[in-house]
DNA sequence: TATGATGCCTACCGTTTCTAGGTATCAATC
DNA sequence: GATTGATACCTAGAAACGGTAGGCATCATA
C-alpha cells in the first residue's frame, strides 16, 4: 500500500462498505472507488481485501447480489444492501463510536 | 468477555498499553486495570492479549522490563516506556486520529 | 478451608487484511 | 498492430492479532 494511505484495522472493512453501499447500489470494483474518494483518498481498500469480504458480508445477508451491465456496457456484480445489512450497519457504526469514546478517554489522562 | 465491554480492534491494543505506561511505570496485571478504570470500564483487555502484547513490545523495545516488588510486598514485572516506545505512542495516535478521521468522513456522505 | 482477587504465563483458534498472483475486456497510445 | 493502464472479477497463502481456555502461585477474606 502506498505510504500516504492508511492501512485498515480489522473490523472496519466491513462497517465501510456497508456504507458505501447505503448510498446506492454498487459494483466490487465501485466500492473501492467510492471509499477511496469518500475518505478524500486516505482509505485504499485492496481487491484481495474486498473480494472475500464481500463474499462473507453476502453469506451473512448483509448484502445482495446480482449481475448486470452497466451504463457503459461491461458486466459487474452489483451488491445492495439489504434490510438485514442496513441494521447491521448501525450496529457497527455505534461499536465504532464506543471504541472511538473509550480509546478518547483513556487518551485524555494526563501523567 | 461481559456483552457490555467492547472488544478491541486489532491494532489498538499496543496504543492503549503504551498510552497506559506513558502515565507512569506498572506492571501487566495493573494495566489492565488502568486501561479498564480509564476508559470507565468500557475496555477490558484480557491476560491472554496482554502477556503477549507485552512480550511483542518488549521485543520491540518500546518498553524495558524488570522484576521488582510493590508496595504490597508482592513481586510483579514492571513495564516502563523506553524513549522508543514513547515515539512509537505518538506515531499510532497520529495513524488512530488519521483514521478516524478517514471513516468520519465516509460517514459523513449522505445517500 | 474455600473462594476471589492478584499476578504471571502458554497453546491454540478464529478472524481479518494484505500480498501476490491469475484472467478478461476496453480505451488510448505508440 | 502491440502495448499499456484502467476496469472488473477471483483465489491462495501468509501474517498478525486478540480471544478463549487452561495452568500455576500468593494473599486476604469469609
Amino acid at each position: 500500500m502506498a505510504k500516504d494511505k492508511a492501512d485498515l484495522l480489522q473490523g472496519t472493512l466491513d462497517m465501510l462498505i456497508l456504507k458505501a453501499l447505503s448510498l446506492g447500489e454498487l459494483h466490487g470494483y465501485g466500492i473501492i472507488q467510492r471509499i477511496r474518494q469518500l475518505s478524500d483518498e486516505m482509505l485504499n481498500v485492496e481487491q484481495g481485501s474486498l473480494y472475500p469480504a464481500l463474499y462473507r458480508i453476502e453469506q451473512k445477508g448483509w448484502v445482495s447480489a446480482r449481475w448486470d451491465v452497466h451504463e457503459t456496457g461491461r458486466e459487474a456484480k452489483f451488491y445492495k444492501l439489504t434490510r438485514l445489512g442496513r441494521k447491521q450497519l448501525e450496529t457497527q457504526e455505534a461499536s465504532w463510536d464506543r471504541l472511538v469514546l473509550a480509546i478518547a478517554k483513556v487518551r485524555q489522562a494526563t501523567a
